[in-house]
DNA sequence: CAGTGGTCTAGACCACAAC
DNA sequence: TTGTGGTCTAGACCACTGC
């Protein structure tokens, strides 16, 4: 049902024709008016597509010019909904996850005040430890609207959050408001991320992710090992190629 | 020369009436066609203007609905081009900022591979520390193309670099990409931060910027005393509301 | 049903870069 | 001058929401 959309197939064509090789990087891809010609479709159609190249941080258009392939990084989707990177691991870095627990429970008055949900939202609770080189790194917390995802179970929780909202459920994810601190350790954390006594802090990631309804459909509290932490983002800075 | 734009003027004006409250947080703002006729412009214009709200995170577009208002935080423009919040503090946050020094280099061999700029250019190299509540909270180094920001005073600099950049020197500023880790503190860097022995690690943020040519204009690199620092992103997840 | 935003079209003119 | 992307227009049809 999603994707019958003229400017999205042709972004995903440009996106895979960059990924492949075929428009390297610091090269131009065809301008509008030939992709236009050559996909048979409104110039229109074409710039949206290269709007969402654009904000995907592909290309950079230049007037003038025409529009040159940027160096991408080809992220790695960690804490569902972050964007992340582990330096000094190119490729292949597939990180384990243990589930430490999976319940349902009814957002109190504490609770509303820091998640974000209304009073007596019904949630699944999710706690994962998860391994970056066999080591307990991270420690997650998610909070997920059990009406808009009723069917969540173990093994869609194993494999990415992300895709099984969006891809599942047909979900569409509209923005999320990440808030990053490194606040003192506790006992407990030190203990099950493993850490030594000269470690003092983790770096904690807050993350509320709404739909397009403008309802929230998530909470979720991210806590790092201070030494495997590493974050990882692009930010364009101007209009996004309207 | 630039705001002659119709659709950014109708942005800052849709932008301004949301900030006054004449449009409230959560209700619906005028319709496309009904701004349409209202401005007596395309509705395609409208579109941009609302894209660009959508964009900035001032608006949700919904279907059939409308486009509501959402949540906004004032932020803190620090670090030059990376958008921060204090989290305690609410409104009428001024941190205090000291040149510790001020100088033009040429980027070497080793400088080239960190910071992403050619061997031989010329930068300019700022460093700053900056004070949250007195406390010296953020140790800064700035390198900056001399040749495209030619006229750096130390004027400029202690106001925003960002509103310098953009709004004197014309330039358009594309995109950046930023890291941010936490690496083990320098007994010099523990000394600056008056940090005492029980913190081991700062947070790191290393951010490249680059003009719209696809041209980097920018290296630097941030670190923040652990206790002070907080780091707030909004993230649009869709369309950019195309 | 009427009203909203989402997609697509065809055409025009402008601003800028390169030759 | 030619080709590129940037802005603007007018109109069409579709998909969804709410009454």
């Amino acid at each position: 049902m999603r994707m019958i959309v003229k400017y999205k197939i042709i972004y995903e064509q440009l996106k895979q024709a960059i990924l492949d090789g075929t428009y390297p990087e610091g090269h131009l891809i065809p301008g509008e008016y030939q992709l236009m010609r050559q996909m048979d479709v409104s110039r229109d159609t074409i710039r949206k597509a290269m709007a969402l190249l654009t904000s995907s941080g592909y290309i950079q258009k230049i007037r003038g010019k025409g529009s040159m392939v940027i160096a991408h990084n080809n992220e790695v989707p960690l804490t569902n909904l972050i964007s992340f990177k582990e330096l000094g691991h190119q490729q292949g870095f597939k990180p384990k996850t243990k589930i430490v627990e999976f319940k349902d429970l009814i957002i109190t008055d504490k609770l509303a005040k820091e998640t974000g949900f209304a009073v007596d939202t019904e949630v699944w609770s999710i706690s994962r430890l998860r391994f970056i080189d066999g080591v307990p790194s991270i420690i997650d917390l998610d909070l997920i609207r059990k009406d808009l995802a009723p069917d969540m179970t173990k093994q869609a929780i194993h494999e990415s959050l992300y895709e099984y909202l969006e891809g599942e459920l047909g979900l569409t994810l509209a923005y999320s408001e990440n808030d990053l601190t490194a606040p003192l350790i506790s006992t407990k954390e030190r203990e099950t991320l493993e850490l030594d006594a000269t470690e003092n802090r983790i770096i904690q990631i807050e993350s509320r992710v709404y739909l397009n309804k403008s309802e929230q459909l998530q909470y979720s509290i991210a806590k790092h090992r201070p030494d495997k932490f590493a974050y990882h983002e692009f930010i364009r800075r101007n209009n996004h190629g309207l």
